[in-house]
DNA sequence: CGTGTGCGATACCGATCGGTATCGTTAAGG
DNA sequence: CCTTAACGATACCGATCGGTATCGCACACG
C-alpha cells in the first residue's frame, strides 16, 4: 500500500525529497514568499525542471511542506502520548515538557502551519486548509485528553489548553527551555485542577505534581 | 510638541495618511509580501511619485504601519482599563472582553504584529523589533495587573496570560464572540485564582465571577 | 502677481518572480 | 546491448517587483 520508504508524507523519490527537504528549511526560515524557486533549486542541488517534475507549482510544495510538518508533528505527539504513564494528567504534563522544549529551541521561528498561513489571504488556499484541519485535530486531541481527566467543561478547557498552547508557538523567543515548561505545565494544571470534577483527585494530582511534571524533561 | 493633528502616530500630511490607511488595510489583509507597492498606490489613489515623497522604502511603510497598529493598541488599552471598575481583577476581565470581542470579529485576521514579523528572517528588521517591544510592553502591562491582583508567582502568571492572549489572536476563526470571551475570562479566572495569595478573597471572587465578567460585554 | 512647493502622470530601470521549452547526459532494466 | 525514463543545464517567457527620473500642473502664500 505504500513505498517501502521508512521516511515521512510525500516525496517518496529521493530527488523529490531532496527538494522538499531544502523548500521546508528555507520557508520554515524566511517565510513562503521570501523564498524564490530558484534558491531552492540551488539549495537542494536539484535542477529546476526536476522540481517541477515532482510539484507542479510553488503552491503544490508549500502544502507538501505543511502536511509533512503536520504528520510529524502528531508523529511526535503519539511518541510522547506512548512514553508518558498510562494517566491523562501526565500525559498532557508530558506533552506540554515536549512543546516547551520545542519552543524554546535555538531557531526556533514558531509553528509553521499558523506562520505560512498567515502569508495567504485566501481562506481556501492549501496552506490555510491544512491549518485549519491541523489546529482541529489538535483541539480534538485536547477535548479527549481533559474529558479523559474528567474537568467540567471539556470544550472550554479544552480550547484554553489550546490557546495556551499557540500562544506559546508565537512567543518568539520569549521562554527560556526551563521557563516554558514550568509556565506550560503550571498554567495547565490551574486550567484543569481549578474545574475539576472530583475534588478528591484533583487535591491529591496538586501535591503530586511537582513530582509527575517531571516524568518528561 | 506635535501637530495640531488628532489623529494617530506618524502620518501628519493628508497625502501620507491616505498612503498608510490604506497600505494599513492591504497589508493586514493579504500580508506584506503579497502587497505591491503599485497595488498601495491604486488602493490609496495617490501617485506612486508621492508615496515615495513621504516614505522612502516599502519597509519604511510597514514599519509605520505597524507603529500605528502598537499605538492604536494600547490607546484602545486604556480605555477599556478607564471605563473598567477600580479593581484589578475586574480590569482584567474587562481588558478579555475587548480582546474576546476584537478576535472574534467578522474578517478578523490575527496580530498584525504576530502575522508581519513572522514574514521577516531579520530578527532585527524593524517589523520584528516593533513587535519584541510591543509584545514585551503587553507582558509588562500583565506583571503589574497580576501583581495588584496578588498571585503568588507574578512573572509566570503574566506569561501565562500573554500565551493565552496570543493564542486568542491565533484563533483564526475558532472563536465566536460570546466563546471568546468566556473563554478568555474562565481561563484568567483560573490563572489568578489558582495562585491566588489570600485564600478569603480568592473564595470569594470566585463565587462573584459570574457578575464580573459581564462588566464589559 | 509671481513663485515655490507638493502632487499626479508616465515612462523607465535592473532584478526577480513563477513557470516552460529544448536538449544532451546518465543510469537502470530487460 | 539497447531502450527508456529520469535528471541536469540553460535559455527563455511575460509579469511583476521595489524604486527612480522627468515633467507639467495646481494652488497656497508672500
Amino acid at each position: 500500500m505504500a513505498t517501502s520508504n521508512g521516511s515521512s508524507a510525500s516525496a517518496d523519490n529521493k530527488t523529490a525529497e531532496k527538494v522538499l527537504s531544502a523548500a521546508s528549511r528555507l520557508f520554515y526560515a524566511n517565510g513562503v514568499r521570501a523564498v524564490g524557486i530558484e534558491w531552492i533549486v540551488a539549495e537542494s542541488g536539484v535542477a529546476k525542471t526536476s522540481l517541477y517534475r515532482h510539484f507542479q507549482t510553488k503552491d503544490e510544495l508549500v502544502a507538501a511542506f505543511l502536511e509533512r510538518e503536520d504528520h510529524e508533528f502528531w508523529e511526535q505527539w503519539d511518541e510522547v502520548v506512548a512514553a508518558a504513564p498510562d494517566d491523562p494528567t501526565a500525559e498532557l504534563m508530558a506533552l506540554l515538557a515536549w512543546i516547551g522544549g520545542r519552543v524554546s529551541r535555538d531557531g526556533y521561528r514558531g509553528c509553521p502551519q499558523i506562520n505560512v498561513a498567515a502569508e495567504f489571504a485566501d481562506a481556501e488556499h492549501p496552506a490555510r486548509r491544512i491549518r485549519r484541519r491541523h489546529k482541529a485535530a489538535m483541539l480534538e486531541r485536547l477535548r479527549v485528553l481533559v474529558r479523559r481527566i474528567g474537568v467540567i467543561r471539556p470544550d472550554d478547557t479544552a480550547m484554553q489548553l489550546a490557546l495556551l498552547i499557540d500562544g506559546a508557538f508565537t512567543s518568539d523567543g520569549r521562554l527560556t527551555k526551563a521557563g516554558a515548561v514550568r509556565i506550560l505545565q503550571n498554567g495547565a494544571d490551574a486550567l484543569i485542577g481549578h474545574l475539576r470534577a472530583n475534588e478528591r483527585n484533583s487535591r491529591a494530582a496538586r501535591q503530586g505534581s511537582g513530582k509527575r511534571r517531571r516524568i518528561v524533561s
